[in-house]
RNA sequence: GGCCCCAUCGUCUAACGGUCAGGACACCACUCUUUCAAGGUGGUAAUACGGGUUCGAUUCCCGUUGGGGUCACCA
C-alpha cells in the first residue's frame, strides 16, 4: 500500500481568541505533521461573517506563532471558497442526493416547537421532499426562496475513531441537514467537507464536540463521491469544577498565559501532557522529543482538568532551564510596563540570576527584580507579616543590629562575602541565632519569608538603599 | 429528554489478563544548606458500583450510577 504523506489542518473560527482547547488541537495537528513528514494546513472558518474579524485572525495566527507552531499552507480562508462550496450543494441537488427546502426558519421553529415533547430529537419531516415537481416549479416560478436540504441515506453511519475506536450513529437519527442556506451561502458542515476534500486533507484531528458532526460529513464525503478521511476527536478541556472551560474559569486565551509570563516551550510541553501521554514517566520533554513520540493513539478518551499549577510548576522547570541571558528582554519588557525604572538591560542581570530560581513566571521574576531595584516597593506577603508578628520588639531590635553592622561596612568592600562575615560575626557576638537576624533583614527588604540568601540579597540591592529601607522599617 | 463519548490517587497520567497498581503536580514530614528557596529522601492518597467471562480482572462483556458533548438557514 502507497501511502502520500499525511495533510492536516487546525481550521478555527475568527469569532474569539484562541483558546487553550484550540491551541491544544493546533498542538496535536502540528505534532501529527512533524511527526509523520505530513503538511499542516491553516485554514480561516470565516464564513459566519457576522462575528469574524480581522481582528480574532490576527490574534489567532499570533498565538499559534508564539506557540512556534508553524504552518505549511495558508492561511486559506474558508470565505475565498463559497463558489466551490454551491457548486457542491448545486451538483448533489442535480444528483438528486438533495432537495429545495421552501420552509422558512419561522416555519421550521414552529415545527420544533409542535413536534410531541418526548423522547426523540425533532426531525425534519420532509414535507419538501414530498413535493410534487409541479409545485416546486411553480414555487420557483413564483420567486419563492429555498435551502437546499441534503437527503440523508437511511442507512446507518460508523467510523474508526483514531482516538475513541468505533463509533456509530443510527441512520435514523440522522436529520436532513441544510447544506445551502436561501442566501445562497454554505452551512458549515458542508463548507469543511468540501474544503477538506480540495485540500485533501487524510487525517481530521478536532475537538470531541465535533463527534456529532461527523456521521452527517461523512454521508457528505460519500455523496460527493470522495473518500472520508481519518478523523480523531480530542476531549474536551475543562476547569477546575469538572465544567467546559471557559472565560468564566479565568484565564483561557492563549495570549492570557503569554501575558502571565509563561514560556512557549512550557506552554507546549503542558498542553501536549493534557489528553496526551507518551506511555512511561516523562514529563518535560523538548519540542524533538514530543513530536518523536507523539502519536494519536496516545491520546486520552476522557476529557481533561487544566491545571493551572502545574502549568506553573512546569514553567519554573524551564525557567530554570533557560541562559539567564534570555530572560533580559521579557523581564525588561514587563518591567517597563510595571514602570519600574533600571538602568540598562546588562545591569539586569545580576538580578536576574539571584531571583530565577525561586520564580515560576516571568511575572514572579519582574515583580522580585522591581523589589530588588526599589525595596520601597516591597509589599508584606502572609508568612512575612506573621514573622513580624511572633518577633515583636525583637523584630526591630534585629534590624538595628543589622543597621549598625551593615553601616560598618565600607561601600568599597561592600561585596556579598565581606557581609557575611559581618552578620555571622555579630551573630556570634550578640549570642543570637542566624535566623533571627537575617530572616527580619529579608522580610524589611523584600515583604517576603522567601528570597536567595540574605548576604547576596543585601549586596545585589547595594549599599545605600539597604540602609535606607532597614532604617525607614525598624 | 434523544443520540454520542467517557470513567485509575484531589489533578495530569502509566499499566495493552498475572505489578506490593508506577510516575508527576499539590499536600505533609525529614534531609541538605551558616539564613530562604530549589534539590534529595520518605509519606498520605486511586482502579465509581453491581453482575458476568476467566485459574486469574484496572484491563474483556452487560447493566447501574456519575461526568462530558451534541441536538440551528452558528461554527
Amino acid at each position: 500500500m502507497t501511502s502520500s504523506p499525511p495533510r492536516v489542518r487546525f481550521a478555527p473560527s475568527p469569532t474569539g481568541y484562541l483558546h487553550v482547547g484550540g491551541a491544544r488541537t493546533a498542538l496535536f495537528n502540528w505534532l501529527y505533521a512533524r511527526k509523520t513528514r505530513g503538511t499542516f494546513v491553516l485554514r480561516i472558518e470565516d464564513t459566519d461573517q457576522e462575528r469574524s474579524t480581522e481582528e480574532h485572525t490576527r490574534i489567532i495566527l499570533d498565538g499559534l506563532s508564539w506557540l512556534g507552531l508553524n504552518w505549511d499552507e495558508g492561511p486559506l480562508f474558508q470565505g475565498e471558497s463559497v463558489t466551490r462550496h454551491r457548486n457542491d450543494a448545486l451538483r448533489l441537488l442535480g444528483n438528486n442526493q438533495a432537495y429545495r427546502c421552501f420552509c422558512t426558519k419561522e416555519e421550521l421553529e414552529a415545527q420544533r416547537k409542535a413536534a410531541p415533547k418526548g423522547s426523540d430529537t425533532f426531525k425534519y419531516d420532509r414535507r419538501c421532499d414530498r413535493l410534487s415537481d409541479e409545485e416546486v416549479s411553480a414555487r420557483l416560478a413564483r420567486g419563492m426562496p429555498f435551502a437546499i436540504r441534503f437527503r440523508m441515506p437511511l442507512e446507518d453511519i460508523a467510523w474508526e475513531d483514531a482516538v475513541h475506536g468505533p463509533i456509530a450513529f443510527h441512520g435514523r437519527d440522522l436529520d436532513d441537514l441544510i447544506i445551502l442556506r436561501s442566501d445562497q451561502t454554505p452551512i458549515y458542515n458542508l463548507a469543511v467537507v468540501s474544503d477538506d476534500i480540495a485540500m485533501r486533507i487524510t487525517h481530521v484531528i478536532r475537538g470531541d464536540d465535533h463527534i456529532s458532526n461527523t456521521p452527517k460529513q461523512i454521508a457528505l464525503y460519500r455523496a460527493l463521491g470522495a473518500e472520508p478521511p481519518v478523523f480523531a476527536h480530542v476531549p474536551m478541556i475543562l476547569g477546575p469544577d469538572g465544567k467546559k472551560l471557559s472565560k468564566r474559569h479565568g484565564a483561557t486565551a492563549v495570549g492570557d498565559y503569554q501575558d502571565l509570563g509563561i514560556l512557549p516551550a512550557a506552554m507546549r510541553n503542558f498542553l501536549a501532557l493534557l489528553g496526551w501521554a507518551p506511555g512511561g514517566d516523562r514529563e518535560i520533554l523538548t519540542q524533538e522529543e514530543l513530536i518523536d513520540l507523539f502519536s494519536l493513539d496516545g491520546i486520552q478518551g476522557k476529557p481533561a482538568v487544566f491545571d493551572l499549577t502545574k502549568l506553573e510548576w512546569m514553567n519554573g522547570q524551564y525557567l530554570s532551564l533557560l541562559p539567564p541571558g534570555e530572560l533580559i528582554e521579557p523581564v525588561a519588557r514587563e518591567l517597563e510596563r510595571m514602570g519600574v525604572g533600571f538602568p540598562s538591560r546588562d545591569d539586569l542581570l545580576p538580578y536576574l540570576e539571584a531571583v530565577r530560581a525561586r520564580s515560576r513566571t516571568i511575572l514572579d521574576v519582574a515583580r522580585q527584580v522591581a523589589v530588588r531595584l526599589d525595596p520601597a516597593r516591597a509589599e508584606l506577603d502572609e508568612k512575612g507579616h506573621n514573622l513580624i508578628g511572633k518577633m515583636g520588639e525583637g523584630y526591630a531590635k534585629s534590624l538595628r543590629i543589622a543597621i549598625e553592622t551593615l553601616a560598618a561596612i565600607p561601600e568599597e568592600q561592600w561585596d556579598s562575602e565581606r557581609i557575611l562575615v559581618s552578620l555571622k560575626e555579630r551573630i556570634a557576638a550578640e549570642g543570637m541565632k542566624l535566623g533571627d537576624l537575617l530572616q527580619p533583614i529579608r522580610v524589611a527588604l523584600t515583604g517576603s519569608t522567601v528570597s536567595e540568601p540574605v548576604n547576596e540579597l543585601v549586596a545585589v540591592i547595594g549599599r545605600e538603599t539597604v540602609l535606607r529601607k532597614l532604617i525607614a522599617d525598624s
